[in-house]
DNA sequence: ATTGCTGCAAAACGTTTGCACCTAT
DNA sequence: ATAGGTGCAAACGTTTTGCAGCAAT
């Protein structure tokens, strides 16, 4: 266990809603965490087994939908078809400018950003439970991009 | 033909670009423009299958892909996998709210976000391609989620 | 005549499911 | 003991691809 902070909210996370305690779960919770950056479930499997782990992938997928639950994780879409993830522990709220020519994801923190969905929810007669905010873009002195530039084939 | 003016929209951008005038392109237009709200590629194919169109799955992903290219229609994703578009032919811009119970979307527009991607691209040195922000809520009174609420099996 | 587009089927991709075995409670 | 979780493989739904024939230029 590499985590215990972050496996004591996990296990009651666990508890609270009768699911069982097993080594598998954390596991993919530890994997989970130390992930740098988003990932996608398969991603994360793929790591684990290149680790030599015995978790299956049906346990990643559905271990990680706990971690989201329990608030350890947060899930992301870029748009992509594909469940992203990233560690929420100890980190705070942020959104996400993607840059359409590398891939390359920058996180960003605006405070005019934060109370829109409250505001626009209880206009219509709703309660937030979460939001997304992506920012499709390219970088505009090829910096960021240098890479992508100086490989792409067209 | 049921749509000339994003029919010479269409015929100009597949111009342009080289790209062939064929039939099957703006019978798929047509069906994408008069589908009401969201829908998925798959969605759209099976629809027009019933209507007898002899389309293949094939011309229907790559010509909603050209629709968007020339700002006929818009790609959204709702978070849950699956590519969604809707017309943007004589609308405005505007985002939306997604009810995580009964899954009902609802479209908003609200000048606060208006100059917010822009703004902040611009301070990270990006130049704005496009942006999505959805919120995921419930409804405060039910009234939305009444089909949902009285249907749900759990 | 040349390309590019089409229809079809098959493959690819991320994800979910069914099932028999196992294990935390 | 027994619900629930696990690993595995197969199924799933969406999307992409390969290919032979066809049609717009």
């Amino acid at each position: 266990m590499k985590n215990k902070q972050a496996a004591d909210i996990f296990k009651d996370f666990l508890k609270n809603g009768k699911n069982r305690i097993t080594p598998e779960r954390f596991e993919v919770m530890d994997a989970a965490l130390e992930y740098e950056g988003h990932f996608g479930a398969d991603d994360l499997f793929i790591l684990m087994k290149t680790q030599k782990s015995r978790v299956s992938r049906a346990t990643v997928y559905n271990t990680l939908e706990l971690l989201v639950q329990c608030n350890l994780l947060i899930k992301r879409n870029f748009g992509e078809n594909l469940t992203r993830y990233e560690s929420n522990f100890k980190k705070q709220r942020h959104d996400h400018l993607i840059c359409i020519d590398c891939g390359k994801i920058v996180e960003f923190i605006n405070p005019k950003i934060k109370s829109l969905p409250e505001e626009i929810c209880s206009e219509l007669g709703y309660t937030v439970e979460s939001y997304s905010f992506n920012i499709f873009a390219r970088c505009k002195n090829s910096k960021s991009c240098k890479y992508y530039l100086e490989h792409k084939k067209d």
